[in-house]
RNA sequence: GUUCCCGUAGUUCAACGGAUAGAACGGAGGUUUCCUAAACCUUAAAUGUGGGUUCGAUUCCCGCCGGGAACGCCA
């Protein structure tokens, strides 16, 4: 289904080839409804390009553009804008076709791909903390919306479960373990025995040899650390599995870095015959003398003692999603600071003949009050889980003081919609990059342009449908008399221009935003507007108008995997 | 030192190079015999700094100031 986007745009260039102009500007849609609903900039550009004066190109233009079905005559304003307002005859007609479309006009990819999106990987023997949210919504959300948009996804939970950190854990179980604080809590006498081991190794140079020789046994396949190994990750995983639960976010596969242990010599010895790697101070080391950026910052793949690190687990993974998983596209939602290290993995991808499509999606920091990185040694991190279930404990007390009637599972389920909603929300609706500083009122607030907001213009029409007692009745064309119901009919043929917009620079924030929009047209509509007290033919039409408003509501918010209640 | 990210109302955030920089919270004022007032309406308040490119710069380029991050054996 087209959008009026892009049959303007097709009119446009129209209309330009009829004038004789070559293809210029673009069309968008207007940056302030007092200019209309979209705006072409064509006449600027080609003004400056012919050295002529934008405004009469602009009246040439318009002189050859054929858009009296959609639009008023389009005027030309300002510098030399094109302005568009659409006729409400076009936008009730367009509208209607949306409400009977089960893709509500949002137009399948034209390219589908098979991405592997790697987000979350939280590390074992460490809680899942809020600097972990940031990853996990947002990678989920991305992998929704890819869905939608016709890829196939696999989403990947990349698990940090080997490495260095497992010496220590296994020298604390050996040594430090309370067996009875292991039965209370078992994730927290974990992290407890690892800090605390590592307080040792930093001052006790035999503790450090001791936590690398368990390391070492483990490597090699000791059984009874493997076991040790094995009984830390279930306890991890539950704490996981707690937290995805109550986010409703799922993966497709699990791939944890211990996964790829066996194939790590391979890539090692792989690199060293191909030329991409070379031995450097005793270690395997891979230099970018080529890339000025890279230049002096290379990358070890193999210790000077024969280990590996977490660069050759990378690579590796790498191997493996397109080798045996067949991705031509990898998403990487892991923060910031990890920019360099992807650089080199995937220059080194690169190198190997891979041609896939290889992205680091990456995001701001979650800071701590004094404006510093969280970080897991700090110990000030707020767990994950605490966070999820205060989120639902002060949701649960607002639905108490609003709608005391509904029944005590009713309040649980709402109270948990928005609870999760809100700390989704939070995070999604703002641009990516920003880093923001910790606050439970942030993360927590349920006023203004959060989830709640979103969620009760849902609950809002699923009301007037209950008290109706009926669907919508299905007509083919919409009345729009009153300015709230052209404005929401609009906005909801928007719907399609904005979803396939947010994988251009991978931003759900841009559907955040249409939602507070679309959820503020429609609160508008509602004061504005009687439903069900109104005159026929207008009452079927608002009905309809309603139906579809809850329709792109709904789907707009699981995309961003946020839930609609019935009632709130 | 090198490289990367970020500086917008009191606060938290918006704005593919577009026209008079939008919201939310907080502040001030108003709306409910009517479909859920978790709502609606009115109102005051901001682009760190100096240049440059452009018809047009919050956006692109250069310098400075301020905050954060990464940079050979952690992950």
């Amino acid at each position: 289904m087209e959008t009026f986007q892009s049959l303007l745009a097709k009119k446009l260039s129209s209309a330009l080839a009829a004038a004789g102009l070559p293809d210029a500007g673009e069309l968008t849609p207007a940056t302030d409804p007092r200019f209309g609903d979209y705006q072409t900039n064509a006449a600027l550009v080609l003004g400056k390009q012919r050295a002529e004066n934008p405004r009469e190109v602009a009246k040439k233009i318009v002189g050859h553009l054929d858009v009296n079905d959609l639009c008023e005559p389009p005027a030309v304003a300002g510098p030399g804008f094109i302005n568009f307002t659409l006729l409400p005859g076009a936008v009730a007609e367009k509208t209607a076709s949306i409400w009977g479309d089960e893709r509500l006009g949002v137009a399948e990819t034209e390219s589908p791909r098979r991405i592997v999106i790697d987000f979350g990987s939280p590390n074992v023997a460490k809680p899942m903390h809020v600097g972990h949210i940031r990853s996990t919504v947002l990678g989920d959300a991305l992998a929704r919306i890819a869905k939608f948009l016709g890829h196939e996804v696999i989403r990947d939970n990349h698990i940090g479960d080997w490495g260095t950190q497992f010496g220590m854990v296994i020298y604390g179980w050996k040594n430090l373990l309370d067996q009875r604080a292991l039965q209370q809590n078992p994730l927290a006498e974990i992290v407890r025995i690892y800090k605390e081991t590592n307080t040792l190794a930093v001052s006790d140079p035999q503790v450090r040899e001791a936590c690398r020789q368990e390391l070492v046994k483990l490597q090699a396949g000791d059984k009874e650390n493997i076991d040790l190994w094995n009984e830390c990750v279930a306890f991890s995983m539950q704490d996981f599995e707690h937290v995805y639960e109550l986010l409703d976010i799922h993966y497709d596969i699990q791939c944890g870095e211990s996964f790829y242990n066996d194939r790590l010599p391979g890539v090692v010895e792989r690199l060293l015959k191909s030329g991409i790697a070379e031995v450097s101070q005793g270690a395997v080391v891979v230099f970018f003398r080529d890339i000025p950026e890279l230049a002096d910052k290379p990358c070890i793949i193999r210790k000077r003692d024969g280990g590996f690190n977490y660069a050759t687990t990378d690579i590796a993974t790498v191997d493996y999603r397109l080798d045996d998983l067949k991705a031509d596209t990898v998403w990487y939602v892991v923060g910031a600071p990890q920019t360099l290290h992807f650089k080199q993995i995937f220059e080194i991808a690169r190198r190997q003949g891979y041609q896939a499509d290889l992205r680091h999606i990456t995001f701001g920091s979650i800071l701590g009050e004094d404006r510093k990185l969280m970080k897991t040694r700090s110990g000030e991190n707020v767990p994950l889980r605490e966070l999820l279930e205060e989120a639902c404990r002060r949701a649960r007390k607002i639905v108490e003081e609003k709608n005391p009637d509904l029944s005590d599972a009713e309040k649980t389920d709402v109270a948990q919609k928005i609870g999760m909603g809100s700390v989704k929300y939070a995070d999604l609706s703002q641009y990516r990059m920003t880093d923001y500083v910790f606050s439970w009122e942030k993360m927590l607030s349920l006023q203004g342009n959060t989830a709640p907001y979103l969620q009760n213009a849902y609950v809002r029409i699923r009301s007037i449908f209950r008290k109706a007692g009926e669907s919508a009745p299905k007509i083919d064309k919409l009345i729009l008399g009153d300015s709230a119901e052209i404005n929401l009919a609009k906005r909801l043929c928007q719907f399609a221009e904005t979803v396939p917009q947010i994988l251009n620079d991978f931003r759900p924030s841009i559907l955040a935003n249409y939602l507070f929009e679309l959820a503020n047209n429609f609160h508008t509509f509602y004061e504005a507007c009687p439903v069900l007290k109104s005159e026929e033919p207008a009452r079927s039409s608002r009905l309809a108008l309603c139906d579809l408003t809850a329709q792109v509501l709904y789907r707009g918010l699981d995309l961003l995997g946020i839930k609609a209640p019935e009632k709130m």
